[in-house]
DNA sequence: TGGCGATACGCAAACGGTTGCGGGAAAACA
DNA sequence: TGTTTTCCCGCAACCGTTTGCGTATCGCCA
């Protein structure tokens, strides 16, 4: 009983005495197969529990339907919702879901990618490192056939499969609303400068400010490594320029909690003293006493899942493998972030 | 440039004009090829960028490398956080890790271990949904040679391996440390009651207030299913009696914070009228205000890494089969809660 | 009765790598 | 120089499944 070896497509082939491939076929309900056998066929498989061995039908098909997920870390509610998006997608086009995480270091990345190249994932879903500028490690999937898609965190270069959300509409809401709230010094503080997002962010808080004719204090432009102790610096810089912003726009809700925290010890009164608004509304804010006056949202599940969707298109498409060689066309979803309002206040 | 198939064992054969078999051994270090010839292998191998097709590999071996791991769903930083124990472990021991999440949901459990036993996983780790009541999914897989181990939400049934936080202690200090604060009336929102945990926990609290010669008021002990709307009833529930409870003790920190947010409605002050203490110790909970008056700390990457640990164990055990049909043992780790207390008031 | 087209099934190769076994050639010994 | 040993390497089977192609059987019509 404990050595029962799995059933195979043998074992049923003798014990009804005829070839293997015929009951691959009848177990396929391939046309070719008379009825009385593939009756026969289907009866034992199921009475001996057969289920086929997906080693050797990947090994077969040369494909694993398995896909990769590369993404900084599943602590952040951020990943781990886009996940659950993946994870939806990918089940329902029966994939498995290969899930690792960088944590941000770009040698682990690389050895993560590297990895899952040799077991043969059919794609990739990833979203990058915080510090990983180059994507050579990305490109040379390329020469084999492996298609990627990037989310939220995704390279500048335009050859490359993407789907994020962008800061232009929901920065601009995010300023407008404190400006309306009669803020005129409001600071910013943001991610690690290679990140597409960190410039895009910076970018339009300039556009808008130049509209409504504030002055631009550049002294209240800052970017956090997204460690705790980076957050805590660059909310020290912040709160020493003259006068003090009276609010904050974060990168994300985690480092806003960070920097609340640290405006807190400096006596400062949350919402009140100085505000706070940040992109990703996760649920922890709704616990919060003092939540960022707003969050720009991201769609993390709707991103998690568009970028699976794309990837099981161009699975599709390399499946049948001889169609003329295509001009390369690459798939950039942009998701637009909304403002979503905490705190009257 | 497009089409680069994977270079292969016989390519390297083919332009070296050696077997097979040689290439073969050769990477393998292999002691009967000459020095010469290993040369010449490993090097072109190198030029050509050879990664054996771990397909194949799988398939020939009869393993995958592999482990799947079913939790009920990410999002909770306690089991991401175990995660990261589980990765660490089986990355150093060179396994891929399948995640997958149950959502609490029984039927989703059971397909989840169905495809991952279709997709010849070597080992499972898991933490049961909820609502899990029943293990045939799982004992089925000892007939095929697939050790499991569950962590955290562990089978009260022996014959499985688990690794787990018992209650016992933790729960002991929890309501000391309540009872020392002058706390009478202390309540108890406990999860669903088939979960071991809950048992445990109901079970030592009767002890502490025994011996305390406390009396036991069954209508301070109520239960929810998770879900955020049970966590508001059973809330509803504990603030109906009379007198009101003083403190009450909450299975997790998620749960807990539901309940804080209740109670703030209810015009309750946080660790003023009502004191909450809860178990797992997230990160979370340090950017509240008024987070827990204590936690108990659950050690989840431990647990993880422990698990993960154990299941490396079992299967180099399996490994070269053929020793004799050992008396089947159960490992049974307990790791001992310990109390962190946050607020000192 | 010979021929023809379906129908239903078997043969065998292939996927890529591993491994037991056997054997040829060189080296060492008598 | 003949024999034995040692050192290298090749042959071939095998893992479980899929699939192109060949073929036996049968019915049917001329």
């Amino acid at each position: 009983m404990k050595e029962d070896k799995l059933p195979t497509i043998k074992e049923i082939a003798k014990q009804l005495n005829v070839s293997v491939s015929t009951v691959s076929r009848a177990l396929h309900n391939h046309p070719s197969i008379g009825l009385r056998t593939k009756m026969r066929v289907q009866q034992l498989a199921q009475q001996l529990d057969y289920e086929p061995n997906q080693a050797a039908i990947f090994f077969k098909q040369r494909k694993t339907s398995t896909i990769g997920v590369v993404l900084p870390n599943l602590k952040e509610e951020f990943f781990s919702e886009a996940i659950n998006g993946i994870e939806e997608i990918a089940t329902k086009h029966k994939y498995n879901v290969l899930i690792s995480q960088s944590r941000d270091d770009t040698e682990r990345e690389r050895m993560i990618v590297a990895t899952m190249k040799n077991n043969r994932v059919d794609g990739l879903i990833v979203s990058l490192g915080a510090n990983t500028t180059t994507y050579d490690h990305f490109t040379a999937l390329k020469k084999y056939g492996i298609p990627v898609v990037f989310f939220d965190r995704v390279p500048s270069l335009p050859d490359f499969n993407k789907v994020y959300s962008n800061m232009n509409s929901g920065t601009r809401e995010a300023i407008e609303f404190l400006i309306a709230k009669g803020h005129r010094r409001i600071g910013v503080l943001n991610g690690p400068e290679q990140m597409r997002s960190s410039q895009e962010r910076t970018d339009t808080y300039m556009q808008v400010l130049v509209k409504r004719r504030l002055k631009i204090d550049l002294g209240l432009v800052t970017s956090t490594d997204l460690t705790r102790e980076g957050t805590l610096k660059a909310m020290g810089h912040l709160l020493s320029q003259r006068p003090k912003p009276t609010a904050i726009l974060a990168i994300n809700d985690y480092i806003a909690l960070d920097a609340m925290q640290y405006a807190r010890q400096q006596k400062l009164r949350i919402n009140k003293d100085i505000c706070f608004v940040s992109y990703a509304n996760l649920s922890i804010t709704t616990y919060l006493q003092t939540p960022p006056m707003a969050s720009v949202e991201q769609y993390p599940y709707r991103q998690g899942s568009e970028a699976a969707e794309i990837l099981m298109e161009l699975l599709s498409k390399t499946d049948h493998d001889g169609l003329p060689p295509e001009p390369e066309t690459f798939r950039n979803v942009v998701i637009n972030g909304q403002l979503v309002i905490h705190s009257k206040r």
